[in-house]
RNA sequence: GGGCCUGUAGCUCAGCUGGCUAGAGCGCACCCCUGAUAAGGGUGAGGUCACAGGUUCGAGUCCUGUCAGGCCCA
């Protein structure tokens, strides 16, 4: 028998028929060497200016605006794994949308000013000894001195953040990129900080803050350090008013003692009790009528035990419970205060709520008693509580930590520590000490003068959440609840996830007025000025001229220069908002002093679309079309922008608000700080175009579990879809395509008839392109990540290219056939470069270049220059789902034949496919078996699939199949008669 | 403690308004190819849909509760 299974002859004269195929050749890497490579890829994009060569584009081609807004990150530290995901997502959105046509320029942004960086900056200047000198400088070159270092700060990692961002492959004007601590974006802060007070929603008011008595400043909770304090703790009896309704409250109806009971109350912090307006309850827990040792009192039903073994009580009786919501509304008597006082700024306050039993849901049963001594000038809960059940709030301390002439003449101008003492021997004396002991607990000081810290009122600046906007006569929140309400057609907003309504919905709801003022250093100044009488003057006037001479000079001159010099865009006579006094000259602008507050950084991330996206783009440009953020931003920058945009606009300053979750560990957990992955290791390891390639994969809306693992699985996804255009490129070697005047290899159009493999393909490319922009278009990555993926391996990998190595590799080079399959490679590469170009930027630019044969030099050809290829208009026969079909099952078939017969080389089998429908006649039956893998197919009547062992006939030896026409050839060889064409052996 | 969200094969996820034997990719196992070769192809095994109740002719899908996790508040 002769060898028919002879792969190279050694024989001489037959020739080496694999020199003879026309095999995949490329200079397109395998190895992708991202970490070399996309700097190089960066470099060359940035020497032609790719960010704004694509900005002339679309000005040329006026393409529509699509406007999207970056969210600044905070300048501070190196970026993370939740920048990553943040910055990746939106450059997909970037990207994608200039892809399908539309001009959308990206502006990135960092959030310059803030505690985090003075912070950081203070300590350091402590540790190196320079603070010291800087509190001998008066107050303003104190100040100046410090923001001087936090600017230095900012710039820094700014500079280092862009840096990692652009590493990331990411799209923006990196040259222009929007700092809030720029002079520009100060100025138009305070634009949208005047609106805001000429709409009559600012306004000031009294709010407690931690206050250090040492510095006499207001400190933030990242300025605290909690450290052990031994204070005097103390149980205070607080007689009711009136003992029958306290009885009654209790469900004694008769029989009621004669003794009058009282509220006991649990408190660390004796100095705070003259300051004492109410006791709150939480009105679900059970509180019970207690006699001990004669007297009668009020407290938590589970603290009873506990409390009566602290006083030592030796008889304990429980007369009645009841629940706390009963006791709500009951009068006391302050032990040592007749009336309530008035604070000494409002000697009109109404006091009718003081002095009553309220409900407080943060009640707990940990310490105490479960009644909460409550002092709204004291204490943040106390606070809210105050304002919402109508007590003044009032704070008897002054910023020297000492007594003002509201408080009981005994203690007045004195310091509240050497108060406590006092305090406490007052009621002992006046029998309402129940009991008493040192105590020893995690107290908050502050950090640099390490003395402990309290809570005290302070006035602040506010922007109204509740008072109407005089524009429109409704109130801020109310307008957002309407805007989150709307439908998307009326001008609502669109939510992705559509959850993301509901969370903003439930923190506009509860959300208090907004305190937009900080008593700090590294911030946009206040724009208020004191009146000599101590009165504040903020107009709208008199901040948009602030605006103007910030835009000229920066922020820096409000501690460099005088008030009249501030006011130098102000004409006070013509400011009908002015003081009086102000306005008439009777107190001159030289006699004005500068307010010391700076503004809360959310107010300045907050105004972005104006001092951003109006600036730049015009008017029209907002309302924005998206703003793209974690989910922490519902609260964060999502919330306070849309509450400015309202108030200035009238309405919200985007249309889709799209969230992303968070980094957690494998584990589901959150991600602990020391978790490694720094962005520098994962560039090295992975490279950008994997990092983007697994984000693109992710379920954004929810967490993100982070591993090294789902790093290498990204890395080998890319892998298949780097080498299926690894493949496709190599078998274009050899191919010119037909553009312009330059006459190529390209098949005509009219040349693809729809029952061709080629017509296929081109077919599926334009469903897949359908799909993956329509996934772009809604933000659905993960889809196109997927469709993209399975149409490399599926439709490409496993299917087509599998069908077309046969004619590349064996048909005559220039074969009709070869050229038009190699015209579908050619466009297909072309268009899959494109759709991939938004998520894999650097390999798609690779795999175009390399498609173009540009000369490594060359700089102008660039795929991000390019927009989508929706179509290629071929039409494919719509019986091919039919031989799709037909295809899997012969798979199944051949895998049978594999035991039954003994076929394993598919190419060792031919295929015999029943036909009476007649769906497969019209179609070329050595695309069939090449599509099916197996070396010939024919039709029969039937529906049955058989297999043929075709073991028995001759094998070409060039193309190892058995086609039925492999013979003898008269120039030696045993081939098959297309074979012995393409080689000419006659 | 409150608001919003999540919990489906070993892993990552699909499963729309409740309805055929719960799908995909990865991984795994077995096989083919050695002319995409640190590549390519084929086949297969994996699930009491977190748990417990309830509504319904019927629930992964709706309701209630429990547990675990995340974000934001307190």
């Amino acid at each position: 028998m002769t060898d028919h299974n002879a792969g190279g002859s050694k024989s001489p004269d037959k020739p080496d028929y694999k020199k003879t195929l026309n095999l995949p050749k490329t200079s397109f890497p395998m190895k992708a060497n991202l970490v070399q490579n996309e700097p190089a890829s960066i470099k060359r994009w940035n020497k032609v200016d790719v960010y704004s060569k694509i900005r002339e584009l679309c000005t040329t081609e006026n393409r529509p605006k699509w406007t999207f807004h970056d969210g600044p990150p905070y300048a501070n530290g190196s970026i993370h794994l939740g920048h990553l995901m943040n910055k990746c997502l939106k450059d997909f959105v970037v990207r994608s949308r200039t892809l399908m046509g539309y001009d959308c320029p990206f502006v990135p942004g960092w959030d310059c000013h803030g505690l985090p960086i003075e912070h950081k900056v203070m300590t350091g200047l402590v540790e190196s000894g320079k603070s010291a000198k800087l509190e001998t400088l008066p107050d303003d070159a104190r100040r100046t001195a410090i923001r001087r270092e936090c600017k230095k700060y900012a710039e820094k990692f700014q500079k280092l953040q862009a840096g990692q961002m652009e590493r990331l492959l990411t799209q923006a004007d990196y040259k222009n990129p929007y700092l809030t601590m720029a002079p520009a974006y100060e100025g138009a802060t305070l634009e949208v900080l005047a609106r805001l007070v000429e709409q009559g929603v600012v306004f000031r008011a009294l709010k407690p803050v931690h206050w250090s008595i040492d510095n006499e400043t207001a400190l933030a909770e990242a300025e605290l350090e909690y450290q052990d304090r031994e204070d005097l703790s103390v149980f205070v009896d607080f007689e009711a008013r009136d003992a029958a309704s306290v009885y009654t409250a209790f469900g004694l109806t008769d029989d009621q003692p004669t003794q009058t009971p009282s509220f006991i109350i649990w408190t660390t912090t004796p100095w705070t009790l003259p300051a004492n307006l109410a006791i709150a309850v939480h009105p679900r827990f059970e509180y019970a009528l207690v006699r001990m040792d004669g007297n009668i009192t009020v407290l938590a039903t589970e603290l009873v035990e506990t409390v009566a073994k602290l006083g030592n009580a030796e008889e304990v009786e429980v007369l009645a419970t009841t629940r706390g919501e009963a006791l709500v509304g009951l009068g006391y008597k302050h032990p040592f205060i007749e009336a309530a006082p008035k604070p000494t700024d409002n000697p009109d306050a109404d006091t009718s709520a003081c002095y009553k039993v309220l409900p407080a849901d943060y009640v707990t049963l940990e310490d105490g008693t479960g009644l909460v001594h409550t002092a709204p000038g004291h204490g943040a809960d106390d606070y809210q509580t105050g304002l919402r059940e109508g007590l003044p709030v009032y704070c008897p301390v002054l910023k020297d930590g000492k007594y003002d002439e509201t408080v009981p003449e005994a203690i007045r101008g004195m310091s509240i520590w050497e108060a406590n003492d006092i305090i406490a021997g007052w009621l002992r004396d006046s029998g309402h000490l129940f009991h008493s002991n040192r105590f020893m607990h995690s107290y908050p000081h502050d950090w640099r003068s390490k003395t402990p810290v309290i809570f005290r009122c302070t006035e602040q600046w506010f922007v109204g959440v509740d008072m109407p906007v005089a524009s429109t006569g409704t109130a801020l929140r109310e307008m957002a609840l309407d805007a989150i309400e709307r439908n998307t057609s009326e001008g609502g907003l669109r939510f992705v996830p559509d959850w993301g309504r509901n969370r903003l919905r439930g923190m506009l709801d509860s959300r208090p007025d907004w305190c937009i003022s900080r008593q700090r250093a590294w911030g946009l100044p206040i724009p208020a000025f004191i009146l000599p009488d101590d009165s504040s003057m903020m107009t709208t006037a008199s901040v948009l001229a602030v605006a103007r001479y910030f835009r000229e000079n920066g922020s820096d001159a409000w501690f460099q220069n005088e008030p009249a010099e501030l006011l130098t865009h102000y004409d006070p006579k013509n400011d009908p908002d002015a003081p009086e006094a102000v306005r008439t000259g009777a107190v001159a602008l030289t006699d004005l002093r500068k307010g010391q507050d700076i503004l809360d950084v959310w107010f300045e991330s907050g105004s972005s679309w104006n001092a951003v996206i109006r600036e730049r783009f015009g008017d029209d440009a907002v309302p924005v079309e998206l703003y793209l953020e974690g989910s922490d931003q519902h609260r964060g920058w999502f919330q306070l922008s849309l509450l400015p945009g309202l108030g200035v606009l009238g309405e919200p300053p985007f249309k889709t608000l799209l969230t992303h979750g968070f980094m957690v560990g494998k584990d589901g957990k959150k991600l602990s700080k020391s978790a490694g992955h720094t962005i520098e290791s994962l560039f090295e390891h992975h490279g950008a175009d994997v990092l983007r390639w697994w984000v693109c994969s992710l379920s954004y809306e929810n967490d993100v579990k982070v591993d090294e693992e789902f790093f290498k699985i990204a890395g080998e996804g890319y892998r298949k879809v780097r080498n299926t255009l690894r493949f496709m490129l190599s078998n274009l070697n050899d191919f010119e395509p037909s553009c312009g005047d330059k006459k190529g290899h390209c098949v005509e159009e009219s040349d693809f008839s729809p029952t061709c493999l080629d017509a296929w393909v081109l077919a599926e490319f334009d469903a897949l392109a359908d799909r993956v922009l329509a996934a772009y278009e809604s933000f659905q990555f993960k889809k196109a990540h997927a469709e993209l993926y399975n149409f490399c391996n599926d439709t490409l990998s496993s299917v087509y290219l599998a069908a077309v190595k046969d004619r590349l590799y064996c048909d005559r080079a220039d074969s009709f056939r070869r050229r038009r399959t190699q015209t579908a490679l050619w466009k297909l590469t072309n268009g899959l470069c494109r759709l991939l170009s938004p998520i894999l930027c650097h390999t798609a630019d690779e795999a175009y270049r390399s498609l173009h044969k540009v000369d490594p030099k060359d700089t102008e050809t660039c795929i991000h220059l390019q927009t989508a290829i929706r179509s290629f208009r071929a039409a494919a026969d719509p019986a091919w789902q039919a031989v799709l079909t037909k295809r899997d099952e012969v798979m199944l078939e051949l895998e049978k034949s594999k035991s039954a017969l003994g076929i394993e080389n598919v190419l060792d089998a031919g295929i015999s496919i029943g036909d009476d429908e007649g769906v497969f006649a019209k179609f070329d039956l050595v695309d069939l078996a090449d599509l099916f893998g197996v070396s010939r197919v024919e039709l029969q009547t039937g529906n049955r699939i058989e297999i043929q062992d075709l073991r028995h006939e001759p094998r070409c030896e060039r193309s190892w199949k058995r086609d039925g026409t492999v013979k003898e050839r008269a120039r030696g060889g045993c081939l098959s008669d297309r074979d012995a064409e393409a080689v000419d052996a006659g």
